[in-house]
DNA sequence: AGAACATTCAACCAAATAGTTGAGAATTGA
DNA sequence: TCAATTCTCAACTATTTGGTTGAATGTTCT
C-alpha cells in the first residue's frame, strides 16, 4: 500500500495539504512544541491545552495522517512522539521547500516524493 | 496599526495560521508556482484552472492576507507578484523553521516577530 | 457616451473543521 | 472480579472553507 510507483503529483499535492493543514493549527504547533521536547502520552500532552481530550486526541490523529508524529501504543496507553525520519532530515526537506520559494517546485516535489518512499522500505533520498 | 509593542505570541500564531492555511490548498500553491515564474494579472492566472473567476480571486486574497504575495494595481488590473521581502528572506526564515522542528520553537516565533515587524519600518532583525 | 474588460463584492451552498458530550473497548491494578 | 484509567469512536453543533452565480465598480477603448 502507497507503493512507490503509485506516487504522482496528486499523491504530493495530498500530502502536502496534509502536513501544511497540520501545521495550521495553533494547538498542533503546540502539540509538536511539546513533543519536540519528549515523547508524551496523549492524558500529558492533553492537560496544558483548555479542551477536551477528545479534541487533543483528534488533532494528533491529524498530526498523524500528515507523518509528522508516531505513536507507540502499549497496553491501553500509546506514547506520541515526532516522527524520527522527517524530522531527522528535516533540514532537507525544508531546503527543498527554500527552493520552492525560489521557483523551483519540481525539485521540491521530487524530494516530497522521496521522502515519502523510505517509509515503505523502498528506497533512501 | 500592527505595531511591534502589540507583537506577541498570539499575533505570532495568528500569522503563522495565515501562512500554513495559505500553504494548504494545491491551487494556492499552484498560483505561488505560477507566481514564482513572473508576476501576473488575476485573470491570466485564473486561466489555466478549472475554477471561477471569482474563486481564484479567492484564493489570492487568501494568499494575500497570509503576506506572500503583493497586489500592484493600476487601472483595471492588478499584477500579483510573490512578496519581495519574505522570499528574498526565506531561506532564513525556513532556517528559523527548522529549529522549530529540532525544538526551539522560541527562537522561530522570535524571528516571525522581526520579520513581520520590518514591514512597519520598525527595526530590523 | 457606450461597450467590453478586469476585478471584487454579496449572497448563497455543500463540505470540512474544531469542538462538544456520551458511550464503548481495552488495560491495569486492588 | 470490579473499579479506575487511557484512549477512541460516534453523533451532534457551530463555524469556516471553497466553490458557485449575479450584480456592482471602475477602466479602457472606439
Amino acid at each position: 500500500m502507497k507503493n512507490s510507483t503509485l506516487k504522482n503529483d496528486d499523491a504530493e499535492d495530498a500530502y502536502l495539504d496534509d502536513v501544511f493543514h497540520a501545521l495550521s493549527d495553533p494547538t498542533r504547533r503546540a502539540l509538536l512544541k511539546q513533543l519536540s521536547k519528549a515523547p508524551e502520552k496523549v492524558t500529558t500532552l492533553a492537560e496544558p491545552f483548555d479542551m477536551s481530550l477528545n479534541a487533543i486526541s483528534k488533532h494528533l490523529k491529524t498530526l498523524e495522517k500528515a507523518q509528522l508524529i508516531d505513536r507507540d501504543t502499549s497496553g491501553r496507553t500509546s506514547i506520541c512522539s515526532l516522527r524520527a525520519d522527517p524530522l531527522v532530515s528535516a533540514q532537507g526537506w525544508l531546503d527543498h521547500y527554500t527552493r520552492y520559494w525560489t521557483g523551483n517546485l519540481d525539485a521540491f516535489a521530487q524530494h516530497m516524493k522521496t521522502e515519502t518512499k523510505t517509509e515503505d522500505g523502498d528506497e533512501q533520498q
